[in-house]
DNA sequence: CTGCTCGTGTCAGCTTTCTGACACGAATCA
DNA sequence: TGATTCGTGTCAGAAAGCTGACACGAGCAG
């Protein structure tokens, strides 16, 4: 009915449904977070220095889905607002090994406090059962890209 | 093990992953789009124009996930090139309906062409009914973050 | 050892997208 | 009727992100 034969069909296509929903989680991330002064990449950046202490640029531009010179200006304002420390220069290599300060730490917590809101928002009416599900077939959609590029 | 109490932890976040996934997708997108001269936006603004003729440029933008100052700068791109039309002066309102020309229809043909392979792609390896199952939790997560806005 | 490839950090410039603001028309309500 | 609210199109400026390019160090093949 709303398909002419050969198109995508926005009202059943999984990947425009895809979009809409990380479209939408980004933006309710923005909404808590804006008090708090921070960005989503901002925050994806402290957190991944939590998790994983003593990432380099290029490893933390992976984890946050931008590019290492995206990344690169950003550490520089947060090292500059002092939230992260980097080695003047570097221990081997090229790569300096970035890490939370005790203040980006605390302001991490706040913001991680938020974001889990969102989270469990999101979560809420969903089984358990539906939740593994759901991550085992997104992993699936990404495994299915990655390998036929 | 990787969470130490309070975090979110990546590793099992359906957040990340969601965010992880879309990324991907949109990568998928813009690799098949570059050799067409297209990029994701133009894509969007495209096929929701075949799909619902006549739609105004702040529909669009919602549609497309952009503000409507963005998708407005898009339109008049698209309308310089001839891909799009749009009335001279409002026929109700303010309201701008828009139109894809015959040049943009044959434009999007190929786009779509493109598209649809990277969809397949995703959907490679997933039975029927894993897919109506993403849909419908990928439905449930929008649904729950936009009540308790 | 030499040459090559790869990953990295960083500079510069450009494109895309966003926020803020304004005027206008339609719709609603007192 | 008049006032208010809402959605819209658009202009201007700022912010965020990207591509291209360069030099450098590590790792491997010859």
């Amino acid at each position: 009915m709303s398909q002419d034969g050969v198109g995508v069909d926005l009202e059943t296509s999984l990947g425009y449904l895809l979009k809409e929903a990380s479209s939408t989680l980004r933006a309710a991330m923005e909404e808590v977070l804006r008090p708090l002064g921070m960005s989503v990449t901002h925050y994806s950046c402290l957190e991944l220095l939590a998790q994983r202490p003593g990432l380099s640029n290029s490893e933390l531009a992976r984890g946050a889905f931008v590019t290492r010179q995206t990344m690169n200006v950003l550490l520089q304002t947060l090292e500059r607002e002092g939230h992260v420390t980097r080695p003047a220069e570097a221990p081997v290599g090229k790569v300096l090994p970035t890490r939370l300060t005790p203040r980006g730490r605390r302001k991490l917590e706040k913001a991680t406090a938020a974001v889990r809101s969102v989270e469990i928002r999101m979560l809420a009416g969903m089984t358990e059962t539906e939740r593994s599900g759901a991550f085992r077939i997104l992993q699936s959609m990404i495994h299915s890209l990655r390998d036929g590029s």
